[in-house]
DNA sequence: ATCTCTAGTATGTTCGTACATACCTACATA
DNA sequence: TATGTAGGTATGTACGAACATACTAGAGAT
């Protein structure tokens, strides 16, 4: 990696040092949380003085792409978006682990069924082709407090079967096990009253729920999955971040 | 006024400096656009170097509290910068004539009010301070249902008052007439019972309805609006698509 | 084995200094 | 009158230096 400073160009050096250090915290090492090297390292390997590296440092703690600790070192900030929308690491669990709370399976159900006309449409497949789905119910550690009831179908192209793990993150087991990359999802999002679910999720029949759909879909728009989620309101906020920078 | 820096605070002499400037801001000549004192006149009145008297601004810049112009000095940030761009990124009125539904403002309101802790957290201003708040009524044109009330915040930087013409698209006003981008923006989404919102809505109070609580900032992350709508959920269902491409 | 002190390390704060660059004003020239 | 240029001013950039403070790890004591 060339690390180049050019002290006779027209842009001041702790932009350098700025771009160059974006491009450092891009890095897998970095990325993956290792310290930074340190500012005087940084300083003679540059050629720059110490204050200009932290003149550049500066900016990109300011703009949250690097954490700072007194007597310990620079790192990149932990990428802790609560949802990033699609993660190839998304996962509830860990998703509420960031927020301090620890999740898991209260049950678990897989099996085959018959798609109906709107998953035949989504999945463009006849309809009443078996399909996967699978059910889980999440809850706190703690209490066994239900928390979210999800149901999710996939496309049979995929490939999933009953054998496989689905305790383990979705779509990461996606790409390692079946090379299936979720890229683009839609969404809808509504509140609904809890009617039939609210047993599962031990509440009033009356309670307000967040009710979400989503359709998960490969860079090439192919239909991966189709998955609905319930959620009690009293124990849950959805998170959405938008970058459009 | 007394302009009192304490060498021997526990306080680091910036901070000190930061909070000095911050209340400087606040004085009438300074919020008419008067010149602040130049860094090498506070740095001489305060007994800092000039390097603390910047290391303060820069603080103070970064939250778009003043403007620094080189070779001239720098003043509190001017309450309608000009600039100019286009292609605004969203519009409730414009999505939902893309769902075939043509809606209006039922009811709009802008009046001047006071920043509560939360606000004034997100927007990182005095609590008590005034900022301007946006209430929207929509709903159909056929029929006048209403379908969501908005509540928005504006941050005091941005400068729009009671003059500005809300009943077009607001990113696309914002951006034309203060040159403000948004770029970025945090949602948090929940569903609750009517309650209160019932009758503002049309709807019985137990009635569930989706809510949303919207951070909108620029590129620089500086905030820029805090937005609430409360939608009823038989009329409306939250979209959202993601690409991660 | 566990606790405590200490030396080492990395960032935080602050100073002083020097020169670069953008801006404004006023004077001089065509 | 119009224009261009020179000097003064204020912020921008960059260096070097010193000490403060928070944290870590290892040596030494109990």
């Amino acid at each position: 990696m060339k690390l180049e400073i050019k002290h006779d160009s027209p842009l001041p050096l702790h932009v350098q040092v700025e771009e160059l250090m974006r491009k450092l915290l891009e890095q897998p090492r970095y990325r993956d949380g290792a310290l930074l090297p340190k500012e005087v390292e940084l300083s003679n390997l540059l050629g720059v003085s110490r204050n200009t590296i932290r003149q550049a440092t500066n900016k990109l703690e300011n703009e949250g792409l690097l954490v700072r600790k007194k007597g310990v070192g620079s790192k990149a900030a932990p990428k802790k978006p609560l949802y990033t929308g699609l993660d190839h690491w998304y996962s509830f669990t860990n998703e509420m682990r960031e927020r301090g709370i620890e999740v898991l399976n209260l049950s678990l159900e897989v099996r085959w069924v018959q798609a109906d006309k709107k998953l035949a449409a989504f999945f463009n497949i006849e309809e009443g082709r078996k399909v996967l789905k699978l059910s889980k119910l999440k809850g706190t550690k703690e209490g066994l407090q239900p928390i979210v009831y999800f149901e999710s179908y996939f496309h049979p192209r995929i490939g999933v079967d009953e054998q496989d793990d689905f305790n383990i993150p979705l779509y990461a087991m996606l790409e390692k096990k079946y090379g299936v990359r979720v890229v683009k999802s839609s969404e809808n999002i509504s509140a609904l009253m809890a009617g039939k679910m609210a047993k599962r999720l031990q509440i009033k029949p009356e309670d307000p729920i967040l009710y979400r759909e989503r359709f998960v879909m490969d860079a090439g728009d192919r239909p991966i999955e189709y998955n609905t989620g319930y959620y009690r309101s009293d124990r849950f906020i959805y998170s959405i971040n938008i970058n459009k920078a």
